[in-house]
DNA sequence: AATAATTTTGACTATATGGTCAAGTATTGT
DNA sequence: ACAATACTTGACCATATAGTCAAAATTATT
């Protein structure tokens, strides 16, 4: 067997029982938070011995802020979806489908992230006053522009920023309560192609934009 | 000593007791999450010995459904605000003014109602099942025949109620966010009749209403 | 084949925590 | 004054859990 094969196997094994821990430990922080999450819980997730997940991480606070950074790097970049230079429509309508999509495909990374900052933001302060609030920043001085420029009505960025945050995000965070009041099931392709619609059409109009 | 004043005493210890330990057990659940709220921390934070606690809890799960009960009577006084009788414009204009008091002077509240239903409302299921969705349907009913009479934009009315309760619960679920995107100080007066009025303007417009 | 490095795992430990209890103190009722 | 009821509290216990460790097993290197 060839050395390269060996070695990539080697490494392999290493990122994919990673993988696999950080897979588990994101669902298990989600559903039960941080506290009640148990390594045992998230062993078992991971179909590993317990003592198998503290040789890979050392801590269990180690491998939560490993789950906060990767979710951390997800949401830089669907932000970058916010690109200012496509005008307020195509801007916002991106962010939304960008938003929205991320909420459908990591429910669980939203939760963690939810709890997170609901906690006091423990882990992720650093982020929330350095590169969050320069991005919120430089969005809402576009923003003001569009709005200077009678692109949009006159509202408050930052507002108008919280909204898409906390209305994408909730279709994540608060998926139990929307799944048991569409009849207990799921959201079909269907439905989250109308819940984006729903949320685009009803930000759009509001700030003044013609839906879509 | 008249013994309707001593009776009055006695309840009244009580009382006061009950409510010093569910306002601390609210705060620390909403800090701490359900598993990281311990006995010791709300015994410390209603300034009682721990084992005084447990003379008027059972267990620390009787705390925690009293304090998430509390919160479903607030929320379900509020959820009255929206009163379809008086017309698209005033009926979503009062109930997001509620909403948004609601996470102003109930914050901590929001945020255990918010981690319950992440957790999978395992307390309030019966309630969301219930109430809340024949609440919905009901006001969804009565939305869907103010479209009908042309008064509001055609659109899903789950959304636009999910978009509400997401806007609104965000000031307080995400209000550390938000207080650090403020410069690290809270919301004044005027930054919350601000706020209030941004997210009234925004989704008012967003269904086809004028403002206010 | 022999050696070294990496990974696996059961058994163990220290500590934190929910909950109990019994002995006390204060309050109320007669 | 006395009894009964309600409240207070330090000490205690059983259990759960994060993290350790050493020995075994597997994999890589020479």
């Amino acid at each position: 067997m060839p050395v390269e094969t060996m070695t990539f196997r080697k490494k392999s094994k290493r990122s994919e029982n990673e993988k696999a821990i950080l897979c588990a430990a994101e669902k298990v922080f989600a559903e039960a938070g941080y506290a009640g999450a148990t390594t045992q819980l998230i062993a078992d997730v991971a179909s590993l011995p317990k003592a198998n997940v503290h040789y890979y991480f050392k801590t269990k606070e180690e491998i939560y802020r490993r789950v906060v950074y990767n979710i951390f790097d997800i949401w830089m970049e669907a932000a970058s979806a916010f690109d200012t230079e496509l005008g307020p429509q195509k801007a916002l309508s991106r962010y939304i489908d960008k938003k929205m999509d991320l909420s459908r495909s990591h429910p669980n990374g939203s939760k963690v992230w939810a709890a997170e900052i609901m906690h006091g933001a423990p882990i992720i302060q650093d982020y929330l006053e350095g590169q969050l609030a320069q991005w919120s920043q430089d969005r809402a001085t576009h923003i003001q522009r569009w709005i200077e420029n009678g692109e949009i009505e006159p509202i408050d960025p930052a507002h108008l920023l919280y909204m898409i945050w906390s209305t994408t995000q909730h279709y994540a965070d608060f998926g139990h309560q929307i799944e048991t009041l569409n009849g207990g099931t799921a959201y079909t392709d269907e439905q989250w192609q109308a819940a984006k619609l729903s949320v685009k059409t009803i930000i759009l109009k509001g700030v003044g934009l013609s839906p879509m």
